[in-house]
This record gives structure tokens, C-alpha cells and sequence, in this order.
DNA sequence: TCACTAGCTTACCTAAAGGTCAGTACCTTA
DNA sequence: TAAGGTACTGACCTTTAGGTAAGCTAGTGA
């Protein structure tokens, strides 16, 4: 495991001090990358999905934090939500035009995460 | 806030499911969208810094979570520890080729945040 | 002799994230 | 008549992430 000299560039705006500690970022980067957020947003990149689909998706998750995780992407605009006034009920989630921005953007380090996982975690412990 | 019919095509690998429950790759995804996590490798993807200078780059991070935080990313294999036995002690940290590679993707998603979190947190309440 | 440095570790405690389970509304199917 | 599906909410409890503060090491400068 050797030590690599080069750089990545990173924007100015956080040059100095990565962001400040009471910054909006800080607060939109824990929605994004709460445990629950990461996978819904990554399920609904694939386009619109049902409730109970996201519950079968995202494997383990509890009803109460769908709930909470989605009404937060919600508030957040990058998710949105359709209800159809039937009865068994019938919504629809999927990302916004800035939900998807930002999946392009999840999408492939969720996948850099998946393919290297196995070898990282078994051979750190 | 509209919908958008588009889909991000995902790898076919955690195209059922996400992906599943005990998966490394959770735990993976833990440790580097964990709150500190993040911000650390975004720090070391500028290059090699002691940790005096990740503590004052990381605004707000105690002794403690910055201690545990490099210990799991060099466990990882994300992160390099350079500890040079002079008095004061001196210990540079630095990101493996592993580590470039993942903060090529986390620099543009922390970027995208940063970028747009003022309009979104502010917008939602 | 004393304080001061940098890079930690440890013990203790709090706050927040998250789990479990029960309940609800309304209709359909057995 | 009873059970089941769907999309939730709320009460309550546990677990974990994270904060605070103190201590440690081994030198150097005052």
C-alpha cells in the first residue's frame, strides 16, 4: 500500500478548511449519504418505484425510515412523490431533475464501493 | 419540482435488490460516506497532510473521531500513515492509489453538494 | 525545574439514529 | 365473515456515533 504523489484538483470554494462546520453542505451531505439515503437514491436512479418496491429494494430497512428518508429527499427536492387516490393505495417515488444530477454523480461511486468491497473489508480484518 | 422519465442505467450487479443486507460493500459505504469519513479523504485528495493539519482542515472534528476515522481508512487501505519518530512527533497522512481513485469519484459529489446546498436547505424550511 | 509541543489513548456520557411493534383506513378476495 | 394488501404514523426502546476532558510520551526551550 503505497503512498501516491499526484493530486485531484478540488474546487476553490473549499480549498481552505474542506467547508465550514455550520455550512448547508455539511447538512445536505448527511441526507445524501445517511445509510438509508444513499440506497433509495441509487433504487429510484433506475426511475420511478412503488413504496413497497423500495422496501424490497433497499433490503432491511424498517418502514419508519423509509418514511423519514423519503419525506427528507422529498424536502430536499431531489425526490418526488405521487399519490394515486386508490384504494389499496398506489405511490410513486422518483428523483427530481436534480435528483438524477446527483445520481449520475452517486451511481458510479456506490459501484467503485461495490466491486472493491469484498476485496477491502475481508482483507482488513 | 417535475419528475424526469430518464434512468440512470446502474451496473448490473446490484441491479436487484441495490444491494443485499450483510454485503461488504454496507459496511464499506459506512466508512467512507460515514460524517467524517468524507471529509478526510476530500482533505487528503489535495495530498499528504499531517494530522494537525487534518484537524484544523476538518472544522469541528474532535481528537477522538479524527483518530478513529484514519485508523479505519488506512484499515481500509484508503488512506497511508507516515509516522516519522522525531520529537514532537510528526505523522503524515496520505491517500494510496486506492484512495485517489475513490476520492476521483467523491470529489465531484461533495463538489455538486457544495454547490447546491444553500438554494436546497434553505428552500426546505 | 517547568511548561510546552504533537499525536495520540482512554473513560465516561449524551444525543441522535434507528429498530420493533401496534394501529389505521378502505377495499378486495377467499 | 375473516383475512390480506398498501402506505403509512406514533410510542417506546436500544444501539451507536460522537463529544468532552484528562492523561501520556519524550524531548526542547525558557
Amino acid at each position: 500500500m503505497e503512498a501516491v504523489p499526484q493530486a485531484v484538483p478540488l474546487p476553490l470554494a473549499f480549498a481552505d478548511g474542506v467547508f465550514p462546520a455550520g455550512c448547508p453542505s455539511r447538512t445536505l451531505l448527511d441526507h445524501i449519504t445517511s445509510k438509508w439515503g444513499v440506497l433509495i437514491l441509487i433504487a429510484l436512479s433506475e426511475g420511478e418505484q412503488r413504496w413497497s418496491d423500495l422496501r424490497r429494494r433497499a433490503e432491511g430497512i424498517s418502514e419508519k425510515m423509509l418514511a423519514q428518508t423519503l419525506k427528507t429527499l422529498e424536502r430536499d427536492g431531489l425526490v418526488s412523490r405521487n399519490a394515486q387516490p386508490v384504494i389499496p393505495p398506489r405511490v410513486d417515488y422518483s428523483l427530481t431533475e436534480r435528483g438524477y444530477e446527483l445520481s449520475g454523480l452517486l451511481v458510479p461511486l456506490v459501484a467503485w464501493a461495490f466491486e472493491n468491497a469484498e476485496d477491502i473489508i475481508n482483507s482488513s480484518r
